[in-house]
DNA sequence: CAAATCAAGTGAAAAATTTAACAAGTTATT
DNA sequence: AATAACTTGTTAAATTTTTCACTTGATTTG
């Protein structure tokens, strides 16, 4: 009531409420209104349970009796993620997973666009990929100032990644998604997420060699 | 001592044995030989409580007053993981993504050899990419088992990534990678790991929406 | 309109995971 | 050779996360 009530919420509930709010858009694109904890678990593959825990952080959703209205949760759920709203976004690295990724239509669908792109390679300074511009990266402090940038989207070689990093930080960039492995010190208040295929790879492997 | 001592070991183990063995694999580099729990604890973000519980859960690899042995505990890890052979992937979805992932040199390093492509484009077909030759997705379940093909990586379109996961699984492979979302419904006896970029930089979002 | 059914929200219990603390083994030092 | 300084492996404690069970609100049915 008074005085602030700041449960603490599991660091895994973030992932999962991004996982209820991609069920919930396939469920209003098949016209479904609403939808009980139970049989959104079935979709989402967490237990009701959980859903409702998960929610409850949050406030009340839904209606005992009737369960949840597949539009207003999805739109809440969106406020939540803060995905209700644009963000710009830059990437540096325009090698081919850069370019894949700069072709990519999922991030425009979610509200994230990227703004500007960054590279060393003289070729690639100045040319457009996928309609987005490529800077130079001795001008990521002007340019991400400039177009008021907000995240950082990391696709360069391993080598070369701490330092890109330390420089999107710099610059004012607060959250990063990371291709490159990263020694793991992050300054605090800053946010990467790293996509580390290796370790994907291994957990695969480490599967197969333990489940046999 | 007789009979199975299972402990239950904690599901992100695995991936923290992961960080460790960059981690080590750096150090190794650097010809350092030996190290403490304390010390690899800085390097890899993880308590040093929390590594030393991790490794005896396969193990005793250290000793006390002296730590571990740089290339011995690496060398374990390796066996743990299951990164001591060699794995043969089959890559489905040659687009620019597929074929980011077919020119990854880290791969093949780590002992994740890409033996073939699946694609439905008669354009790709026949061809090479990156030393890759391409087959059309009709021959996904001969070309899996003749090659013994044992993990999968889906670069496929989100329409599609269901049904491509679906034949991969009918062609025996047990482990599978997908760049696509995936209704989560996993046949036991599967793993799938997914990369979801549309989750991960709605961890961004959120973090930077409840962050100020 | 009473009874039955459904289903969210929630506090308590259970389970899982992490951290802390320390006994025991190892090395270095005096 | 005894003492001090390290540092692991491990048991116990603390914390975090998930599940359970139940109360309450809502709807439907007879």
């Amino acid at each position: 009531m008074s005085g602030e009530e700041k449960k603490r919420i599991p660091k895994t509930t973030v992932y999962r409420l991004s996982v209820y709010y991609r069920a919930l858009s396939n469920l209003e694109e098949e016209g479904v209104d609403s939808i009980s904890s139970a049989d959104l678990s079935e979709i989402a593959g967490f237990s009701a349970a959980q859903i409702r825990k998960d929610l409850t952080y949050y406030g009340q959703f839904g209606r005992p009796g009737r369960g949840y209205v597949v539009s207003h949760l999805k739109s809440q759920l969106r406020t939540i993620l803060g995905i209700d709203r644009d963000w710009s976004v830059a990437l540096v690295g325009v090698g081919r997973l850069g370019r894949a990724l700069l072709a990519y239509k999922g991030f425009r669908k979610q509200n994230f666009i990227i703004e500007a792109a960054f590279d060393n390679d003289p070729e690639k300074v100045g040319k457009e990929f996928s309609g987005v511009r490529v800077y130079h990266q001795d001008e990521m402090d002007k340019v991400i100032r400039s177009k008021k940038i907000e995240m950082g989207i990391v696709t360069v070689p391993e080598e070369v990644a701490e330092i890109i990093v330390a420089k999107l930080i710099d610059a004012g960039i607060k959250a990063i998604l990371s291709f490159a492995h990263l020694p793991s010190i992050f300054s605090n208040g800053i946010k990467v997420n790293q996509v580390d295929l290796s370790i994907e790879m291994e957990g695969l492997s480490y599967y197969l060699t333990h489940s046999k």
